[in-house]
Formats: structure tokens, C-alpha cells, sequence
DNA sequence: TCTGGGGTCCTAGGACCC
DNA sequence: TCTGGGGTCCTAGGACCC
């Protein structure tokens, strides 16, 4: 393994030119708050808190001289002034972000088409088809991190292994603003001695089910038998936890991912029991929500409302509708119902959310069929009608897309085999 | 100490179908 | 006393991540 600190020393042993290590994690450190820096260098080397100072607000970010006070991301911010009270506050900008986002992003795409953004500041990148051009995983990583902090002045960490997750684990043990690279042969060494926490997928909870399991880290969860796992945190989560553990992670770095829900909350400073002042943050929220879907050149079939009372009890409630929708309106309409129905009681609320889910192409054949009320209040008229004017072929795509009731299902299977009447 | 806002994935039960 | 079984869809909740 070998560590490079920010001036480009090395601080091990020599770099490794192992080929194996060909997915890179890169991670910005401290994100927010390097941004909110390039503006106001004066306050470089003082604990710099980012986020709003409302009562009920959380620490969006920290730079590492908060850190050091004990101060996390989405601590209270309460908490956080207590801790380190001569912190300076910041308020987010979070176009700046999304711009030196786009910025960064574009860098990695420099080297590799191959980049899966996971977040504003991270991504993987597969870079075993670039070594030939840019050298070795290492060079690669040297390279980014040389180039981000001269076009953007801010300062990534890079992790480079051979899957993903031991990646992710070594961006981060070389933070901050170092490079540490795992070639394959040294996996389980690296990953072994390990606390649990440190696999993805292991919070809090999962945390406590473990250690009262006895296993402390990930050595020890490898030792231990799946079904013995699987008893206690479910098996999809045994299955995968144990293949972590022995460095087994077949995931490939994947540029594009489908937006599988799209969504919006607010907290609002005092609980609300205003009824009407709900209603019209509910719209609010579904016109921000009906903005995003058209933009993305969706519809969605499901609607959920979020409701978190005073007491932090949260509940959500949904609805699949048989036509899918991109209209502020329409969507508010349902939200409305609901919240209402959740709320019959008329409790104080602390915060309220509206989220689009099954989302389907707006371009798909979906779109004309579901957005017709006429033709959909009887499911047989709106599919022969489709099959007049697209095709029998073109139901048959629909049918994957649309609701699944016993009349579409019955209207189809008579389609398929026009003889049966 | 008192808990944001954006998401993803998993589980579990009931309805329904074959 | 005996209760089939697997698959899919829908809903609700929870854990987790950044």
C-alpha cells in the first residue's frame, strides 16, 4: 500500500504500479465548507461551520478544524456551537456547489468515460481501460487530485482497489487530501482488522446486532457463517455484508442510473397547525416535485406524502394512481387527500414532504394513454383504442408500464389472442 | 443534544393471480 | 383439524448514505 500526502510525497513505501487496483474512488474533502473558503480565505485554519442558524437546523458541513472540536454533519447545530462555540457559521450556496461539482466531474470524464457520480462530491471510476494513456491506477489518481486542486483550489482524496467498496474505504483512510492505494493481493489485509461500522451498509442499528453477535470487525463477521448473519439482520443484508467482508463486490461503475423517485420536504421552524398554511406547502412542494419530473421528462404513477408530527412520530402514506402525471396540480390533489387522511386529528406537524415514485418516460406510449380520463374509465376501450392507433405491439410495451388490474389484465390477454371471443 | 433534505434499498403483509 | 405455493403488485416502515 502506499500513502501520498498533499505535497506529492510519498509518506510509505514506494507507489504501486500494480494494475489490479483499477477502480478509484475519489472524494472531495470537506466539500461544502473548501467551497465556501475559495470565497472567504480569511477564515482558512479557523473551525467553519456550513449551515443555517435556525433553531431546528443540522451542521451540513465542517472543516476539519470543527472537526476536531467534535463536530460532524447533520449534528445539531445546537450541539455543534455548544462544542465549539468561536465556529464560524456559514449560511449553503448550493449552486456554488453544484457548479464546482460539474467542474470536477468533468475532470474525472477527462480520464475515463467510465465515472459514476455518487453524490455532489464523489465518484467511482473505472480507469483499467485508461493505464495504457495515463498509466497506473496510482499515476491516474495523482494526476486528478494534481489537477482539481489547480483548477478549482479545493482538495480530493483518492482510494484505489480493485471493486468499488474497498475503494470507497480507502478514499477515505487516506483523508485528508491524501491517495492510498490497495492493490488486490492486499485486500483482506487491508480490510480485516477493520471496525463493522466501516462496511457500507452497517449503521447504527445493524451495528448493535452485530456486536451482540460478538463480531467487532470485519475479520471477524468473514469467520462467520451467513445463515448465522442472515438470523439476525435479514438475508439480503447477510449476503451482502459477507461478501464485503471478503472483498467480493461485482459491481461495475455505471455512468447512468435512472431516477427512481423524486422528492421534497420542508421543516418548518415552529410545528404548524394551520390547516390551509399546509395545503398550501403541499403544493408548493408538488409544483418544486412536478418542475423536476417535467425537467427529467418523467411521469409518475405513485404519490407519497411524508408527515412528521411534533413529536418526531413519521409516517408516510402513498398512491398509485392509473394515470401517470408530471402536473403540480394534479399531484397536490393527491397529497392533500393523503395528508388528510393522515392527519384527521389535526396534530401539530414539524414537517411535511411530497415524493413522485415509479417513475416512467413522459416520451413513453404510457403518456397518451394514462393522461386520458375519457378513454381510461373503461380499461378495454383505452387498449383497443391504443391498438387502433399504435399497434398491438405497442400495448404490449404499455402493459410492462401501466397498473396492473385484473381489467387491463384480462382486456390484454384477450388482445393476445384475438380468436378467444 | 434533539434531531435537514436529498435519495436508495430491504422487509413484510395482504391482495390477487395462475 | 388443516390450513398449496409461487409470483407480482401495492403499501408502510425502517435502515442507511451523503
Amino acid at each position: 500500500m502506499s500513502k501520498q500526502d498533499g505535497t506529492g510525497r510519498q509518506t510509505t513505501d514506494e507507489p504501486s504500479d500494480d494494475l489490479s487496483a483499477g477502480i478509484l474512488h475519489l472524494d472531495m474533502d470537506a466539500f461544502f465548507a473548501s467551497v465556501e473558503l475559495l470565497d472567504r480565505p480569511e477564515l482558512r485554519g479557523r473551525p467553519v461551520i456550513v449551515g443555517h442558524r435556525g433553531m431546528r437546523s443540522v451542521v451540513t458541513a465542517a472543516t476539519y478544524e470543527a472537526r476536531r472540536y467534535g463536530v460532524n454533519s447533520a449534528m445539531p447545530m445546537a450541539v455543534a456551537l455548544r462544542r465549539c462555540p468561536q465556529a464560524v457559521v456559514l449560511e449553503p450556496h448550493y449552486e456554488q456547489y453544484q457548479r464546482w461539482s460539474r467542474h470536477v466531474m468533468a475532470i474525472l470524464g477527462d480520464m475515463t468515460p467510465l465515472v459514476e457520480p455518487l453524490s455532489i462530491d464523489e465518484a467511482f471510476l473505472d480507469v483499467r481501460g485508461a493505464t495504457g494513456l495515463f498509466g497506473p491506477p496510482w499515476a491516474i489518481g495523482r494526476a486528478l487530485r494534481e489537477r482539481i486542486r489547480r483548477e478549482t483550489g479545493l482538495n480530493a482524496s483518492v482510494g484505489a482497489a480493485a471493486t468499488k467498496f474497498v475503494a470507497k474505504l480507502a478514499s477515505g483512510r487516506a483523508k485528508p487530501d491524501g491517495l492510498l492505494v490497495v492493490p488486490e493481493r492486499d485486500t483482506l489485509a487491508f480490510l480485516h482488522p477493520q471496525p463493522i461500522s466501516a462496511l457500507w451498509g452497517v449503521g447504527a442499528a445493524t451495528e448493535e446486532k452485530l456486536v451482540r453477535l460478538g463480531l467487532r470487525t470485519i475479520g471477524d463477521l468473514a469467520s462467520t457463517p451467513v445463515d448465522s448473519l442472515a438470523r439476525a439482520i435479514g438475508d439480503a443484508g447477510a449476503a451482502r455484508l459477507h461478501a464485503l467482508s471478503w472483498g467480493r463486490d461485482a459491481r461495475a461503475v455505471v455512468p447512468e442510473h435512472d431516477e427512481k423517485s423524486i422528492g421534497h420536504e420542508m421543516t418548518f421552524e415552529r410545528d404548524v397547525l394551520d390547516r390551509a398554511a399546509l395545503e398550501r406547502e403541499l403544493l408548493r412542494l408538488s409544483t418544486r416535485v412536478a418542475e423536476r419530473l417535467r425537467r427529467g421528462g418523467w411521469v409518475a404513477r405513485t404519490v407519497a406524502v411524508k408527515v412528521r408530527f411534533g413529536d418526531f412520530r413519521t409516517i408516510t402514506r402513498s398512491i398509485t394512481v392509473p394515470e401517470p402525471t408530471d402536473v403540480a396540480e394534479r399531484i397536490a390533489r393527491e397529497a392533500r387527500t393523503l395528508y388528510g387522511a393522515a392527519n384527521a386529528a389535526g396534530a401539530g406537524i414539524r414537517l411535511i414532504g411530497v415524493r413522485a415514485e415509479n417513475l416512467l418516460p413522459t416520451g413513453s406510449i404510457a403518456r397518451g394513454l394514462w393522461d386520458d380520463d375519457e378513454t381510461w374509465r373503461d380499461a378495454e376501450t383505452t387498449i383497443d383504442a391504443v391498438a387502433d392507433r399504435f399497434g398491438r405491439g405497442a400495448v404490449q410495451r404499455a402493459s410492462l408500464l401501466g397498473p396492473a388490474t385484473a381489467r387491463r389484465r384480462s382486456a390484454l390477454s384477450r388482445l393476445d389472442d384475438p380468436d378467444s371471443e
